[in-house]
RNA sequence: GGCCCCGUAGCUCAGCUGGAUAGAGCAUCGGUUUUCUAAACCGAAUGUCGCAGGUUCGAGUCCUGCCGGGGUCACCA
């Protein structure tokens, strides 16, 4: 059973009202209700909950917002659920329920356990997201990273709400560079075959990783071939380098928690000519012409040539300029095999696709989408974020890194020193389209500023509470099944019911943040909810000690509180398991 | 020069798709521990939401134009 969202729970009520007095004239036919809102207060001294109905109605009934605002408070407050409304400002509604609608939240909380807030709002509906596609040329940086883990916690967000989600990464193991990748890999093979190749030349990949490649590559291969030309060794030390790189970047996003359901591979889709085949579709829809592209507008460009090429409409779709799918040498550009790769996805079925890419593409969005609407006739959706720039830092500093000084930090590395829900968790403390530092002592730190710690206490006093209690019960008197029996009655402090009502607005966080494509706002509300139980904690050890979860003067109300702490401890492990990221039970 | 993103407290940032008196953390000042983890909590102080117009009952949020920072701009992926 899923979860109630209670804004859409009030919400019903509060059309149902509107329709009344449409029905008794009060209100002209044909409303509108669309812009009417259940909404959370911003201020929490105006209550649980606002509308704006009477102030989104007023004008077209001729009525003043606060007159129309008293007639649906008198109806509001024939409801069993609502404890007070009253008008406020210029004519908002701002209701408050009883205390025991939020206790049958609770309620819900321990029924569904850590799965609570999951629903069927997807319908089962298809998902797409690709994200991480990093090259296949060397090891990930942090920046991949944030990519990675903002893509698995979308992913994972999508398939909580009820939606079909594979999640997939696209090799880009066709074009130039992997050339280079086979002709930087075939410099460190005759290195370790003790050559004296004097240093990896300019323009190929200098990085050390490769070393290991090359001897791997003599253990299979030996030396056969240190005297072959280079269109004999190119395609295979192409295709083991390709592989070395792709099994080294899988290793690492495992060591990060992430694991694709797909991988598809550009070159796949040159040599199955799944590219000639869009060539066809879009000259059918005379999408495609060939002509040289002006040079852009305001930029010194010394070296530009007037150049014929095969050219995608792509202004016709919103895009800048018409974009090259073909280059000189007649090989396709990234952007036609993109197109391609786009409709194979669309053809598996996807209507919804989501790519997350990094900050530096995000020039490619309008012609890719452009290309999807093209391509789909408007069937398909393409959505792009965009991730910003990863700043790594150290006690404040920011780390100098360089490829070619060899200081340069892989996202391993990071891993490995952090651990891996540092990562995960650090990722998602800022919007992905803002630059985020991440400072490899402060996240380590244990202190209220770092919220993956804060988070993580909150849990683990929960457990503390947990196993606190057992000492006093027996473990069947504590169960799930105990804690959901008891008298939650007892539990009316405002501190206990705010703690509540954050749990409460869990459902509807996730929907929010998974239509947002906004998975940062589930660490923001970890953090919030934390806050309320540690406010709670500290309250209930020396303002009042009457609040203390445990008193052995009082068994049910200690059920009732226990009950609590077991909730709060299933949503805080409900997020976390959303951020891929493992609750502790206790702070070391 | 074109396009995209950003501009909110001294610093780092939220602001839930247009709601009421704009919020957290850090830093500053003051307080809280015989008792479930003080690694925490409570209180005080802090603002031209870059600037100027516009849209409307109502704008940090939407539209236009500027200013400042970053990214990007044909035969890289």
């Amino acid at each position: 059973m899923a979860a109630l969202n209670y804004f859409e729970y009030m919400r019903d009520f509060v059309v149902e009202i509107l329709k009344d007095l449409v029905a008794s004239g009060t209100l002209p036919e044909d409303q509108d209700f669309k812009q009417v809102l259940v909404e959370p207060t911003r201020d929490i001294t105006h209550g649980d909950l606002a509308t704006n109905a009477a102030m989104v109605l007023a004008n077209s009934s001729g009525l003043k917002p606060q007159d129309l605002a008293g007639q649906i408070v008198v109806e509001l407050l024939k409801l069993d659920c609502v404890f007070s409304a009253e008008v406020a400002g210029p004519g908002f509604i701002n209701i408050v329920l009883v205390d025991n609608f939020w206790h049958a939240r609770l309620a819900e909380v321990l029924e569904a356990g850590i799965a609570y807030g999951g629903s069927t709002l997807g319908n089962n509906r298809p998902v797409n997201i690709e994200y991480v596609s990093a090259n296949p040329t060397g090891p990930m940086h942090v920046g991949h990273g944030r990519g990675a883990v903002i893509g698995d916690v979308l992913a994972n967000l999508f398939a909580k709400i009820g939606y079909d989600v594979t999640k997939e990464y696209y090799i880009n193991d066709a074009g130039a560079q992997v050339n280079m990748l086979a002709r930087s890999l075939h410099f460190r093979y005759l290195e370790v075959l003790g050559a004296d190749v004097g240093g990896i030349p300019e323009g190929l990949y200098p990085g050390e990783y490769l070393v290991d490649v090359g001897k791997k590559l003599v253990k299979r291969d030996g030396d056969r071939w240190q005297n072959e030309k280079e269109c004999s060794w190119l395609k295979p030390l192409r295709l083991f380098a390709i592989d070395s790189m792709m099994s080294l970047i899988r290793e690492d996003l495992l060591a990060l928690g992430v694991v694709h359901d797909v991988f598809s591979s550009e070159r796949n889709l040159v040599e199955s000519e799944g590219v000639d085949e869009i060539m066809t579709i879009l000259e059918d829809k005379k999408l495609i012409y060939e002509d040289a592209l002006p040079p852009p507008k305001g930029m010194q460009l010394d070296d530009w040539e007037k150049r014929p090429q095969t050219l995608f409409r792509a202004t016709l779709f919103g895009d800048d300029v018409d974009r090259p799918i073909k280059k000189s040498d007649d090989t396709w550009t990234y952007f036609a095999t993109d197109m391609a790769y786009h409709l194979d996805k669309f053809r598996r079925g996807f209507r919804i696709m989501i790519n997350i890419w990094g900050a530096d593409h995000g020039g490619y969005i309008k012609r890719m989408q452009g290309a999807v609407k093209a391509m789909t006739e408007t069937a398909g959706e393409l959505d792009v974020q965009l991730c910003q720039m990863v700043n790594l830092m150290d006690n404040g500093e920011p780390v100098k890194m360089s490829k070619r000084a060899g200081t340069f930090v892989t996202l391993r590395e990071v891993i490995d020193k952090v651990g891996k829900d540092v990562v995960r968790f650090i990722m998602l403390t800022r919007k992905n389209d803002a630059q985020l530092d991440f400072d490899l002592t402060k996240v380590l730190e244990q202190s209220r500023d770092n919220p993956v710690f804060y988070v993580q206490y909150s849990h683990a006093r929960c457990s503390s509470v947990m196993r606190q209690a057992a000492e006093i019960f027996k473990a069947e008197e504590i169960s799930i099944e105990a804690l959901r029996n008891s008298d939650f009655g007892y539990l009316i402090d405002p501190a206990e019911l705010a703690l509540i009502k954050i749990m409460a607005a869990w459902p509807q966080t996730l929907k929010g943040a998974a239509e947002a494509r906004e998975p940062h706002r589930i660490a923001y509300y970890l953090h919030d909810l934390s806050a309320a139980f540690h406010a709670l904690w500290s309250k209930g050890s020396k303002e009042n000690t009457s609040l203390r979860f445990l008193s052995e003067d009082n068994l049910p109300l200690t059920l009732a509180r226990l009950a609590l702490v077991k909730a709060l401890a299933m949503v805080i492990a409900s997020g976390l398991e959303l951020m891929g990221i493992e609750p502790v039970q206790e702070m070391r």
